[in-house]
DNA sequence: TCTGGGGTCCTAGGACCC
DNA sequence: TCTGGGGTCCTAGGACCC
């Protein structure tokens, strides 16, 4: 007996092709159709692949060292990553994408959720076509469309849709068939742990999730894996998301370019962090009640010993003053430093963020704080003007021995005029 | 020698209260 | 000798995502 799904939804997940490669391919005729790789921060892991590479049995988030002989011999294309200019391009290509339907969820830099439930089934698989060529035509990037009836069906949809020519797959016939041919490790949802317990289990396919008894899923997992095997099932458990939230927590960190071991250099550190995160956070009209320090030295390292710590400070008043918090994370750091150990990463997390709507202004000292928030407007204002940190507070440090490495950034600023793309308007 | 960064959500367990 | 139980709130840690 077959079911009859009314007003059953429609949804595209649009996704970038390899989008950092893509981002850099925009600006650099030269490498198409050649082998390409996006490093991470501090040139450590490869994070974007182009197809060329993929082939070559480059694997994502493998760190770079180990494949480094591999790119070499080669001639694989080399980029660090260069994330202004990666935020711009995906701005660039949600802006596209929102023509095409008022229901549009940004889900992450290079991938958004679209309803298209107002369509009919035929249309769709051309309206899919459509929103490809426009975004290609529009910015340069290249995308496939998944869609389907659930946001986790048109996940296993756009993964189909990479493999055809077209670029599109509307999943909505065969539907068990697809899934009895799709890895159980690649359904949205389930991760390295999950996929575990499944396979132990007997279930390597996502026809076998679905099939799965909802009683033993909810019991052995948790309540985001029986929804993964009911959106397989075709019943909507994650809705789309259409209007942007406030983040609730916001983390600036990085890996150093070399090992720190002196408390100074971690300080310089930490202040940069703490002044980058202040900066967004103001930039959002928020405020944190609490900030933690972290520090680590590499797990990766078994010659020398491991240290991880980190500390949490629940501020008296909420705030997003850069002297204040910076003044809480030294204190922070000062006490989960321990001297003799190599540091590799140092971070800072500012949370139980808020709207700043003017009423946190403590009563205690209302013209101090005025004050200030018209200090750091300057700031902010100073160094959008002139370049990130052309003012910044002392202890941030001029020498930045711990700098992350960026050996081969294209260093392409889509906010210069020298870099514009070029896109036919053929 | 060299292994990213920034998020979200869920759960178990402790603290606390009556 | 006998030492409750149920509720809420918070947090740390884990798992997941890109």
């Amino acid at each position: 007996m077959s079911s009859i799904n009314y007003n059953k939804k429609k949804i595209a997940l649009v996704d970038c092709n390899s989008f950092y490669v893509s981002c850099e391919r925009l600006f650099n005729p030269k490498i198409q159709n050649k082998p390409v790789v996006v490093l991470s921060n501090n040139d450590g892991c490869v994070i974007s692949r182009s197809n060329e590479a993929k082939i070559l049995g480059i694997k994502m988030g493998e760190p770079y060292f180990k494949v480094k002989e591999l790119i070499k011999r080669n001639k694989v294309y080399i980029f660090s990553s260069n994330y202004a200019l990666y935020g711009d391009l995906s701005r660039r290509v949600m802006r596209v994408l929102k023509t095409f339907s008022p229901n549009v969820e940004i889900y992450s830099i290079d991938e958004a959720f679209i309803d298209l439930s107002f369509l009919d089934g035929k249309s769709i698989e051309n309206y899919g076509k459509e929103i490809r060529k426009k975004v290609l035509k529009w910015t340069g990037i290249p995308t496939s469309v998944g869609i389907s009836s659930t946001k986790t069906l048109s996940k296993v949809a756009n993964h189909i849709a990479k493999k055809e020519k077209t670029g599109v797959m509307y999943l909505n016939e065969n539907i068990d068939e697809k899934l009895k041919e799709f890895p159980i490790r690649d359904v949205w949802g389930v991760g390295k742990q999950l996929s575990k317990l499944y396979i132990k289990n007997g279930i390597d396919n996502a026809y076998k999730l679905k099939s799965t008894s909802n009683t033993w899923v909810k019991k052995s997992t948790n309540v985001l894996g029986s929804r993964t095997a009911m959106e397989l099932r075709g019943i909507n458990c994650i809705g789309l998301q259409t209007h942007e939230e406030k983040r609730k927590n916001c983390c600036v960190s990085r890996s150093f370019g070399k090992k720190v071991t002196d408390l100074q250099k971690l300080e310089e550190a930490v202040t940069t962090y703490c002044l980058n995160a202040a900066e967004k956070i103001r930039g959002d009209n928020q405020i944190c009640k609490a900030l933690t320090v972290f520090i680590r030295t590499s797990p990766f390292n078994k010659n020398r010993k491991y240290y991880s710590n980190g500390l949490t400070i629940d501020l008296p008043i909420a705030t997003s003053n850069s002297i204040e918090l910076v003044k809480s994370a030294r204190k922070a750091l000062k006490s989960i430093y321990k001297p003799g150990y190599y540091y590799q990463k140092a971070g800072i997390i500012l949370s139980k963020l808020k709207d700043s709507d003017g009423k946190d202004i403590n009563l205690l000292t209302p013209l101090l704080e005025n004050k200030s928030k018209e200090l750091m407007k300057a700031i902010d204002y100073t160094n959008m003007k002139y370049g990130r940190h052309a003012i910044s507070i002392a202890n941030a440090g001029i020498s930045k021995g711990w700098k992350m490495r960026r050996e081969h950034s294209s260093k392409i600023d889509t906010a210069s005029f020298n870099y514009l793309p070029k896109v036919s308007a053929s």
